[in-house]
Parts: C-alpha cells; sequence; structure tokens
DNA sequence: ATTGTGGCCTGCCCGC
DNA sequence: TGCGGGCAGGCCACAA
C-alpha cells in the first residue's frame, strides 16, 4: 500500500472534505466492505452526517462522524484517495489510469464535491469502528525505548518486527528496506540481538527516513529506490544488493555495509 | 504466543 | 499481436 507517509498525504488531502454534509454514498463493492459492514449498514451510518477529524494511525485512515461512527479506510497497495477529483498521491506500483471501475468507495458531498477511493487491486477496504487499539504505536511517534522494547527477545527477522503493524504500525516493505540500509544493519538480523547502539543508530535513522522521504514525497522517494532490482548496487558502496525474501517481502539489502 | 506460509485480487511488464 | 509467467509499497487466516 501506500504506507504512513502515503496515507499522511491522504489525511491531509481527507482535510478538504471535513464539515461537508454527505448526500450521497456509493459502495458498490461489497467485498471492499469489511467488518461484517453492508452498502445499507454504510449508507445508514454515514448519509446525512458530515466529517469532523481527519486521523491516521499507521496505515489507517479514519474519518470521524460527527455523532456517528469512525469511519477506517486501508488503501492495500494501489488504493489512491481523491477528494474533489484530485488524487493525493501517484504510486509507484499503480497505475496511472483512472478506471472508473477501479472507484471502490465514494461518498458525495450536497455542495457537488466527493471523497473517492480507487483501488485496482482491491486489497484495501473499508471500515466502519476499525479496532485502531490493535495496531502499535505510529511509528513517526515511536520513542527509543518503545523501540527497543518492541524488538527485545524476538528472534524473528528484524524487518519483519519492524513491520509487524501489531506492534508499530506505519512500516512498508520500501521505507524498511531504505531505514535498514540507512542505519547500516541487516534485515535478517534476529530482532532481539541488536545492541544498544544499534537500537539508536536504528531509532535515529527511523526519525529521520521519515522526515527525508516525507520532505521528498513518499515512500519511493528513498535512496535505495533506485537500485531496487535484480542486480541493483549499493549507492553507498557499489556491491551488489542482495535479493531476499524475509518476512514475506522481496527484500534488497547491502552485504557489505548492511550488518 | 510467536513465527512462517499461503492466499486474496487485479494490472502490468517482460520474454517468447 | 498474443500469451504465459512473474511480480507488485498489504493484510488475514491458518499451521507449526
Amino acid at each position: 500500500m501506500p504506507e504512513m507517509l502515503e496515507v499522511e498525504t491522504y489525511r491531509r488531502l481527507a482535510e478538504a472534505a471535513l464539515h461537508r454534509t454527505i448526500v450521497e454514498v456509493d459502495a458498490p463493492d461489497p467485498w471492499f466492505l469489511k467488518g461484517g459492514a453492508t452498502a445499507d449498514v454504510v449508507v445508514g451510518a454515514v448519509l446525512g452526517r458530515r466529517f469532523v477529524e481527519a486521523r491516521r494511525r499507521g496505515k489507517l485512515l479514519l474519518l470521524d462522524l460527527a455523532d456517528g461512527p469512525t469511519l477506517g479506510i486501508r488503501f492495500g497497495m494501489t488504493g489512491v484517495l481523491e477528494v474533489d477529483g484530485a488524487p493525493g498521491e501517484e504510486l509507484v506500483y499503480s497505475s496511472r489510469r483512472r478506471d472508473p471501475a477501479w472507484v471502490r468507495f465514494g461518498v458525495g458531498f450536497s455542495d457537488g464535491g466527493a471523497l473517492v477511493v480507487r483501488d485496482a487491486r482491491r486489497l484495501g477496504g473499508v471500515e466502519l469502528e476499525p479496532d485502531e487499539e490493535r495496531l502499535g504505536v505510529d511509528a513517526a511517534a515511536v520513542s527509543r525505548r518503545q523501540l527497543s522494547d518492541l524488538l527485545v527477545g524476538s528472534r524473528a527477522p528484524l524487518k519483519a518486527r519492524l513491520m509487524d503493524q501489531d506492534r508499530m504500525a506505519g512500516l512498508g516493505n520500501l521505507l524498511t528496506d531504505e531505514l535498514l540500509w540507512r542505519a547500516g544493519i541487516d534485515p535478517a538480523r534476529p530482532a532481539g540481538e541488536l545492541s544498544p547502539t544499534e537500537v539508536r543508530r536504528l531509532h535515529a535513522n527511523l526519525v529521520r527516513t521519515l522526515a527525508v522521504l516525507g520532505e521528498r514525497g513518499g515512500s519511493h522517494t528513498g535512496d535505495l529506490q533506485a537500485s531496487r532490482e535484480r542486480g541493483g548496487r549499493c549507492p553507498k558502496d557499489g556491491a551488489e544488493l542482495l535479493r531476499r525474501t524475509i518476512g514475506g517481502r522481496t527484500t534488497y539489502s547491502c552485504p557489505l555495509h548492511q550488518r
């Protein structure tokens, strides 16, 4: 999906949709409704109300309805948010096409505008009252101590642990590869085996990576990104990058400086 | 409980 | 041009 940086962009975009009365709900795809919701239930919850707050936790966008439930939106890998026809982000792995069939959910406002979710692959979804607390602390707000605590005692690969949304929410495949490449730590290392020095380095690089890539415009703007392909070379030292599957995801790392 | 695997669903790109 | 295979920034259910 869009990782947390993209969802944060969506969140800011969604602020333009606040305080506008919803007069129309488009939920054409039952598959896209999660948590047992049906089109009727969503219509009943949303119609006639207004969004009053746009929040984010990890990759989950939360839109609070006045005197109503919270609408949660997940974007899967290819979901895009649009408000009044303007897309929030161009996703690297998502088509630039705007096929009307890809609209999986939308609400129309009394002033004629609309908030729309497009998702070609249908891996995202919309849910009423999502369980926010199941998600771990947002990666943009994690303290060094919290980071240390969520790694300690784990023998899962570091990368898998960092992407475990129940422990820390927000990091996806690209951000995690970039982060570990910057921090100079092997993604396959057991999470609990990092030294205090390495945890400190990891945290500093997390803060910096989110800041820099956020500034540049998204998860795909990392220094490693251009080399994330078969045969790609490390931008730091020129070594051929390792391509492995870690935590179920394609992982690129430098065999020289990531130890 | 933790960790690993497969599957979901669809579009695109590459090579033949 | 057509077709099959592989791949994709996420998440969930399930198995060991």
